[in-house]
DNA sequence: AGCACGATTAACT
DNA sequence: GTTAATCGTGCTC
């Protein structure tokens, strides 16, 4: 196994489109302690395994970041902190390198990443990834679907990883955790001539100019060689 | 207290 | 292409 690089409380502190820009290529992990029951996981090891205990304790669910929507400012009328601080923004006005992670249209969770200075609300949802590891795990999370239906949309990464309300705030940066991020081992993996950026998605009750901002970053990972 | 709508998805015609 | 599902959130009364 290859070192892994965490990425690191600076990371996040990014702008957020510089952030958006640079979490594509980047592997989104997972360490599932509910998963211990599913089969054809890998397992990894807990902290109290590594102290002496027995089992291990759950999946290690990861994926390629391959899109990712920026949302800056209280002037931004796609960002939920339009609304200023509330109890559901208020993830968003905290230190980066935490989870939001909010609840939407009844039934869906989206996963986010709070980024910028500590105070200013700011964060990247992550809308796409390439499933790479606890594949699994993912099928049957995703009912068995084609493979390219897996995590393809924001709701589907939370249904495939089992993220909801439960991470809403957890640290990225913290040892231990139990969702964080790996960066590439040479640096940026994603040339610019494989990003295409483009409008966010499901604004459309949004003002201009923040419905066409073209603050959507997709990667195409087709042809490349991912170590 | 009531209301409109949502950073979506799956299943339709 | 259209639409139902389903409930937290923020806004108005």
């Amino acid at each position: 196994m290859p070192q892994s690089a965490v990425l690191s409380r600076e990371f996040f502190t990014a702008p957020a489109l510089q952030a958006a820009r640079r979490l594509l290529g980047c592997r989104l992990v997972r360490l599932d302690e509910g998963a211990c029951q599913e089969s054809g996981a890998r397992r990894y090891q807990g902290a109290s395994e590594v102290r002496g205990a027995r089992e291990s304790r759950g999946a290690r669910l990861a994926g390629i970041i391959i899109e990712t929507e920026a949302y800056r400012g209280e002037e931004d009328q796609g960002c939920h902190a339009r609304a200023g601080r509330t109890p559901r923004t208020e993830v968003m006005y905290g230190p980066p390198g935490h989870a939001y992670v909010y609840f939407t249209y009844g039934m869906h969770w989206m996963l986010n990443f709070v980024v910028e200075a500590e105070g200013y609300p700011a964060a990247v949802l992550i809308r796409a990834i390439h499933p790479e590891e606890g594949l699994e795990v993912i099928a049957s999370r995703r009912n068995h679907l084609p493979p390219k239906q897996w995590t393809n949309g924001p709701a589907k990464i939370c249904q495939a990883l089992r993220i909801d309300g439960r991470l809403n705030g957890v640290d990225l940066c913290a040892p231990g955790a139990e969702l964080f991020v790996e960066a590439p081992l040479g640096g940026s993996p994603i040339p610019d001539e494989r990003v295409a950026s483009g409008p966010r998605v499901g604004l459309n009750n949004v003002p201009e100019p923040w419905r066409s901002i073209p603050w959507r970053f997709q990667a195409r990972l087709e042809g490349m060689v991912i170590e």
